[in-house]
RNA sequence: GCCGGGAUGGCGGAAUUGGUAGACGCGCUGGACUCAAAAUCCAGUGUCUGUGAGGAUGUGAGGGUUCGAGUCCCUCUCCCGGCACCA
């Protein structure tokens, strides 16, 4: 066994006894339980980031440590290949999409592979070959034929430069990145799928999610947004013709207090106010200016115009003013709504700023007073005095100059006209019974369950995507392109220019024939959202060459659903909804089993890093990368600044950000694989915070990982012929363990009370304290080597118990090392078959006990009791206390709390 | 703006879920080894106060519940993720 740990040797070594072994190939004819473990399938963007080493490393640790726990363990990978990245890539470089991306993938497999990553390889899937899409355009026509697939018109970012579609990304303060023209909303058709169709099924399924943070769960809950209100409508005339403005609202007790209506800028009843109106028709266009983005929609400045026509309230009749308002979009709803400024926050601004009616309607509880006319009488009624007399409310309850939270809230009807008495009094929750049953009577509304998720519009005008598998015929229509004509191969050799849609420009892409009448048609030439792609890989992975479907059905049942999912915490909505969404679409396609993708979810946070920055002369700053850089500190360790490497000359310390290419703070894991080995990296990832947490990254941190590592490597040098004595000494059996005392049987105990806490921890996927177990665990070995200088034997069963235990526990997260170590030791050939260490409990079992004393909550002492002393003597004990004696100053106790095993709390 | 999170020493974080705050690691200080340095090892290290035993104080800010609060409740500040065409 060599001296000095070496990683580079030792990790290639262990890899190729992987690679030779096929030890990651996942068995379909394994009698054990199955676990499907899988990561967020990465985009290949060139290089591999910390993001990706922290998710893999994640999810790896996981596989390794089921594998060891009996499991039949499959954890596939592959690539997430079809994008917008790869299309900018290839107009700065003048290289098609499709060779930047296979280059890409190729270099971060190999990296990929350094980092020991136990996955199968053989499944590996690229979604921008056609044998994969092909199966994407086959489900396409598929949900086409049966509806869920439909066209409408969306809005979207138009670049009236390159006159082309823009990426909310790419509108950059209303601007396109490229063009810098200002970017205009357009309509366009495109192809949706119906999702809402399912919203009911993917709300409920939440609740079965037993395995998912609560956090998402509660995103996708509201992201979906289920409401239960009441749509209605104010009728109007217009050129002498019945029309309506339907609205739809959750809050129909405020009904009373509608002062004015807000219609979207693209509906047709501000299209009709219009025409003779110029100025109105300058606010619409300014309306259309802008992005799609709803963060900017959301924080722009509300502005409105009056259309100069009114609708009738449908209740009592008033004449209420329509606005066209910038911040009601089309897209909601009926894209109108009834603005109650009393009671809702935005519409109280827009009042106040176009000088509109305020009138509240709805008070809470407080605001009522008794009608016998005790005025000043401020004590509150109760709800059933409220019904039993004429309703008075003070006025003074509602400023009409300021906004306050309780305007908006449920409270009590009042004010209401002669005509609606019944309405006074009757609670928020009763008011919306109340008047949802009036406009049903009227046939001007009725109650209505609304969902916030909208359909999934997937037309992309890009190229780098799934052809949409559509032909377009004059005499035909719109027609799925057929089993036998799949896959509607994407070229592979464009270089698009960043003006429209390079397919569109390719007669030999779009001229085609139809499918159903043989007459000349148009090839669709939008791509699918590359979402489609990522919503559906978990389930190829089960049978990834499969030729004669999406899925092999068989392969399926056996690997779904995924046992435990690891991917960032910014897909919590989105591709985990259409994923979940997709599962439903091929359950019912009968491709599948069972209602949910994803069993088990792990949300992982990002890896951020120091910035480090100098100001120009132009006054930019300019970012200077972490590793550059050293950071001086005081005597106490405080930074107090940091100088440039390079020239030694100060630089200006930034805030921590996520590792970006734009502050200049990442940090290239190659790097650091390169230097100190993937078994390093791998550790500092685990060790520096837990998985839901942001990680900061830590060259000193990672120095600290390899030095433990070292320590490990010297001590299983050091201690190897103990290893061997063991194993040689039929005498070192279970029973010499029983029979140890002092400082051996004490080490025995403390290497397995951190066995039972990490333990603990893996199970609840806390790995950064499992490693602070190991290095306890290091620790005690280290000491244990000092035990008795003529009995040097005692230490043998505590050492090679303690680093096999020690290697186990450690192997999942530092597979490299560990393997070598355990075979070097003759603990075995492969850790990977090794059973995953168990508490032995006998060793936990202390006679004494040290309890707690604490006076009215405060730490004054402890004491060393007999583990199962009882109650009566525990209080007697601390009331001896040399410290509690002193504050009680010869009074007596109120009072004495005694926590078993933990404290007693002495109460004066 | 809306939805979801977060804030604990000089730093990353721990506290088995209401019971000894700061485990473990980094950094820093002192010491050992060395001609010297690096590496390694040992000891110390929240803050204030005290020669010392000790005392006071302390988990973003302010209030509350409790014998006891980092943990539960209310109000607020700042930071992060998402917002439907980045992935």
């Amino acid at each position: 066994m060599q001296p000095d740990y070496t990683p580079k040797d030792i990790e290639a070594a262990a890899q190729q006894h992987w690679e030779e072994q096929q030890a990651f190939r996942a068995r379909e004819d394994s009698p054990k339980p199955k676990y499907y473990c899988l990561s967020m399938v990465p985009y290949p963007s060139g290089k591999l980031h910390m993001g990706h080493v922290r998710n893999y490393t994640i999810g790896d640790v996981l596989a390794r440590y089921h594998r060891m726990k009996g499991y039949n363990v499959m954890q596939p990978m592959g690539w997430d290949a079809f994008g917008l990245p790869a299309e900018n890539a290839a107009m700065a470089n003048n290289v098609p999409p499709a060779a930047w991306t296979y280059s890409n993938i190729a270099h971060m497999k190999r990296q990929l592979k350094s980092l020991g990553l136990g996955i199968d390889w053989s499944r590996e899937v690229t979604t921008c070959r056609p044998e994969y899409y092909r199966w994407e355009q086959w489900l396409f026509t598929r949900l086409f034929e049966k509806g869920i697939i439909y066209k409408k018109t969306a809005t979207v970012n138009w670049d009236p430069e390159d006159h082309t579609v823009l990426a909310n990304e790419q509108v950059i303060d209303g601007r396109g990145w490229r063009s810098g023209a200002l970017v205009e909303k357009r309509e366009i058709p495109m192809y949706f799928f119906r999702i809402t169709q399912y919203a009911e099924e993917l709300l409920q399924g939440l609740d079965t999610l037993d395995g998912w943070p609560e956090q998402v769960k509660t995103m996708q809950r509201n992201w979906i947004g289920k409401s239960y209100g009441v749509r209605f409508a104010f009728p109007y005339t217009l050129d002498g013709k019945d029309e309506k403005l339907w609205v739809y609202t959750t809050r129909a007790d405020t009904i009373m207090g509608v002062t004015f209506c807000a219609v979207a800028a693209e509906h047709p009843l501000a299209t009709h106010a219009a025409k003779n109106n110029p100025q109105l028709t300058a606010f619409i266009e300014e309306c259309k200016r802008g992005g799609v983005a709803e963060a900017d929609i959301a924080t722009m400045e509300k502005k409105g115009m009056p259309t100069g026509i009114s609708v009738t309230h449908p209740l009592t009749g008033e004449q209420i003013p329509v606005w066209v308002g910038n911040y009601v979009l089309m897209r909601y709803g009926e894209g109108a709504v009834m603005a109650v400024p009393a009671h809702d926050e935005r519409d109280f601004g827009f009042a106040k700023k176009y000088g509109l009616a305020i009138k509240p309607v709805i008070a809470p509880r407080h605001a009522f007073r008794s009608s016998i006319g005790v005025a000043e009488n401020e004590k509150l009624v109760s709800v059933a005095e409220l019904r039993m007399k004429p309703i008075l409310v003070d006025p003074a309850w509602f400023d009409k100059n300021k906004w306050r939270d309780e305007y908006a809230e449920f409270g009590y009807a009042y004010g209401s006209p002669t005509s609606f008495e019944g309405l006074n009094g009757l609670s928020s929750s009763e008011a919306v019974d109340f008047i949802a049953t009036e406009l049903a009577q009227l046939h001007l509304g009725e109650k209505k369950v609304q969902f916030r998720l909208r359909d999934w519009g997937i037309s992309r005008q890009r190229y780098w995507g799934c052809p949409i598998p559509i032909v377009h015929c004059t005499t035909c229509g719109d027609v799925p392109v057929p089993d036998d004509q799949l896959p509607v191969v994407l070229p592979e050799n464009v270089v698009p220019d960043g003006a429209g849609s390079p397919l569109a420009k390719m007669p030999e892409f779009y001229e085609c024939t139809c499918p159903k009448c043989s007459g000349k048609a148009r090839r669709e030439t939008d791509t699918m959202d590359t979402f489609v792609e990522s919503s559906w890989y978990y389930a190829r992975y089960a049978s990834p060459n499969c030729t004669t479907g999406m899925v092999d059905k068989q392969a399926a049942q056996q690997w779904l659903p995924v046992d435990q999912y690891i991917g960032g915490i910014e897909h919590a909505i989105l591709h985990l909804l259409y994923a979940r969404f997709f599962h439903k679409l091929m359950r019912d396609e009968g491709l599948v089993q069972g209602d949910e993708p994803f069993k088990n979810l792990l949300t992982q946070s990002m890896v951020v890093a120091p910035t480090f920055y100098r100001d120009d002369t132009a006054g930019r700053k300019l970012w200077i990368n972490p590793v550059e850089v050293e950071v001086k500190t005081d005597d106490r360790g405080r930074p107090v600044g940091a100088t440039l490497k390079a020239d030694g000359q100060p630089v200006i310390i930034g805030g921590t950000e996520k590792m970006a290419k734009s502050k200049n703070n990442g940090v290239d894991p190659q790097a650091i694989i390169d230097q100190y080995g993937a078994d390093t990296a791998r550790l500092f990832m685990m060790f520096a915070a837990p998985p839901d947490q942001q990680l900061e990254w830590s060259d000193a941190g990672v120095e600290g990982a390899f030095r433990f590592l070292k320590r490990l490597w010297n001590l299983a040098h050091a201690k190897k012929h103990n290893v061997t004595i063991y194993f040689k000494d039929p005498s070192f059996n279970d029973a010499y363990l029983s029979i140890m005392d002092g400082e051996p049987k004490n080490a025995y105990r403390e290497i397995n009370a951190a066995l039972k806490q990490a333990n603990f921890d893996i199970g609840r996927l806390q790995f950064n304290t499992v490693v602070s177990a190991c290095m306890k665990i290091l620790k005690t070995l280290e000491r244990s080597m000092l035990f008795g200088t003529s009995t040097a034997n005692t230490q043998v069963p505590v050492i090679a118990k303690g680093l096999s235990t020690l290697l186990r526990l450690l192997s999942p997260i530092t597979p490299h090392i560990c393997q070598t170590l355990w075979k070097e030791l003759g603990y075995g050939d492969d850790i990977l078959s090794a059973p995953w260490p168990e508490v032995d409990k006998a060793a936990l079992v202390q006679d004494e006990i040290e309890l707690v004393i604490q006076v009215n909550g405060k730490l004054r002492g402890s004491l060393r009791v007999a583990k199962d002393a009882d109650k009566a003597t525990l209080e007697q004990l601390a009331l001896a206390h040399e410290a509690v004696q002193k504050l009680l100053a010869g009074g007596t106790a109120k009072k004495i709390i005694v926590v078993p095993g933990r404290l007693i709390n002495v109460v004066i």
